[in-house]
DNA sequence: TCCGTAAGTTTACGCGCGTAAATTTTTTAT
DNA sequence: ATAAAAAATTTACGCGCGTAAACTTACGGA
């Protein structure tokens, strides 16, 4: 590397010996040019120490390798594991990913999609709030670039959907209840701001009926994202009101099942699959905490690699195939059990 | 709004009836032009909708608004929090936040520091890895950047460095232990990559002395970010080899706290205070999940919102100065004791 | 009221790169 | 070998805005 300074894309074609429109081309997508070609260009790059400037590139381009990627909440590691391997999908294949969290507020979702029309985005990952989402300015975003929404389906919206599939991972969990023990009450916030939390009430209690048992619904009041503080609550009070029909209860989703863990240990419970135990807990997700919980949460595990890597690659598909959307696809993938010990 | 298109700042020129170097003044700092033409143009914006374009913007300013902000681990619910409350305090200042996660990688810290790069950032708020950390690419970007630590100091990097009094936190939680109970010992990595450890083991050490107990080191061994897991192996190890010379543990972070509760969950031990207890158990950080674990975790709160707060607002202080840095100063707050169920 | 200054306008140029068109060179196919 | 196709070069222009200079207007204090 000889340390002399490029200043522009001008400069490094004349010390590279290769045309300005060529290496524009080449910098736009390495493959575009001749094989031989690139190899001269990206000797010079050892040589030569110069990237394009950022800004001048996607002022003037009709189309930038920009990826929005927007989840309802960073601090929740279920989607920093999620955006972070859809990151690395990206990148992989040569777009750009620009993360953002919405903090569980539709405001903030909704100015993430404004901010990121300023970079003229290729188009965006968006998993979206839910119930809570502002549907009309989102529609209206969609109708501009490209979309695809992925862990929580909005009905109609956007080139696709990606996620897991909730009937078979809910079935898979309840059958393994009913299996080894008494058939599980359900524990779902009243009104849940995530479509998944809908679909898997539904599959409970399509499952349940189909076992031939009477379903339980718990259904906790409370609003917002706080879910281990709703768990929590509800816990408590299932505990201290003693009227639950079962000694097993799945939750809707894993921070849910933290919290009552947490307040049925409080309450002096012991939880598990012993005879000494009073209670059985399982949740939905895998969340990265469920490992240490007390006892660790019996589980399912959403198949976040697949999930991550059907999305970016249905995006950047589509993109590069540069058609409009002529079929909303929606592609679901199954859940796995985790066993551990509580249930 | 009427639903006119404006295509360019040009035309926004032309509608509004203000000249474009004024417009462009404007939008790069709204409050140095005069109050009267502040209120024009944004009656103006009220009735047209325009936006300057981000790229066009950027690309000929000497310093755009960008101001990066780089974590260790973006899924670690702790830096998230901060990491988001920090954006919070940029944008309220005007300035446009880009948030980056090293994903406990030193090559990607090096990498999100290079793609920042090339957005010209005006400065960038980093809370480095530590040890782990490759310092001479930071130094070198320090000197290019205007640069904050927080949360990890990294000795004499940077313009300064804005965190927590480990010193302080560590001490009062020795003193409460002590008061209360056995004196603790203290679990920690044996090599941890970040600063804060070796700070707190100082801290441990000192306070002990000062009280007239003799310390106690547990090392687990381990490298990375899966504390959790750290802490349960050697929670293990702990509760098997039953050579501690005290009934109480202080861990240098909640991280590791949660995996030791976990471990001696599943060990039949009891934590708490109470009599038929066998085992205390203290954390350090507030962590979002330590309210959640059983028993509940009594910790260190670090003073979340004051450090992003001055985290932003040194920076930007600098920045809007324009001089480079005369004394690198050093904020440390202080942090506070949570009690809960677990010591 | 007047004047000095701060703020706005006009004019003009440049940033670094995208992109189109016309031309030349190289590769591939026959 | 030759023609056709593909790729690279040359030339030229434009994107939208930053910014400097010279000028004109508006403001505020005595």
């Amino acid at each position: 590397m000889t340390n002399k300074k490029i200043k522009n894309m001008e400069e490094f074609a004349a010390v590279s010996g290769i045309s300005r429109p060529t290496l524009s081309k080449f910098f736009n997508d390495p493959i575009s040019v001749r094989a031989s070609t690139k190899a001269r260009i990206e000797a010079a790059l050892e040589r030569y120490d110069f990237q394009p400037n950022l800004y001048a590139m996607n002022q003037n381009r009709r189309l930038t390798k920009n990826i929005g990627v927007v989840v309802p909440h960073l601090a929740d590691p279920f989607f920093a594991k999620i955006a972070h391997t859809i990151e690395d999908h990206i990148q992989a294949m040569g777009y750009r990913p620009v993360l953002l969290g919405s903090q569980g507020s539709p405001e903030v979702e909704i100015q993430n999609l404004e901010n990121l029309r300023s970079l003229k985005p290729a188009g965006i990952l968006l998993a979206p709030l839910g119930r809570a989402s502002d549907l009309d300015p989102i529609e209206a975003f969609c109708a501009e670039v490209p979309t695809l929404l992925f862990d929580a389906n909005l009905e109609g919206l956007g080139e696709g959907f990606v996620g897991s599939n909730n009937d078979q991972s809910i079935g898979l969990m309840v059958n393994y209840l009913c299996r080894t023990g008494e058939p599980p009450a359900f524990l779902e916030m009243k009104s849940p701001s995530n479509p998944n939390a809908y679909k898997r009430r539904t599959a409970y209690l399509r499952a349940m009926e189909h076992l031939g048992h009477s379903p339980y619904l718990i259904q906790a009041e409370g609003e917002g994202w706080e879910f281990e503080e709703i768990g929590f609550r509800e816990g408590l009070r299932v505990v201290r009101d003693k009227t639950l029909p079962t000694d097993t209860i799945l939750c809707s989703n894993d921070r849910l099942a933290i919290g009552l863990l947490s307040a049925a240990f409080e309450s002096g419970q012991r939880i598990g699959l012993g005879p000494e135990c009073s209670l059985r807990v399982a949740g939905h997700d895998d969340h990265p905490f469920s490992r240490y919980t007390c006892p660790s949460l019996t589980t399912i595990s959403q198949d976040y690699e697949a999930i991550a890597k059907q999305s970016a690659e249905t995006l950047l598909t589509r993109i590069e195939a540069g058609s409009p959307v002529d079929s909303r696809q929606e592609t679901l993938f199954d859940g796995r059990l985790v066993m551990r010990h509580s249930a």
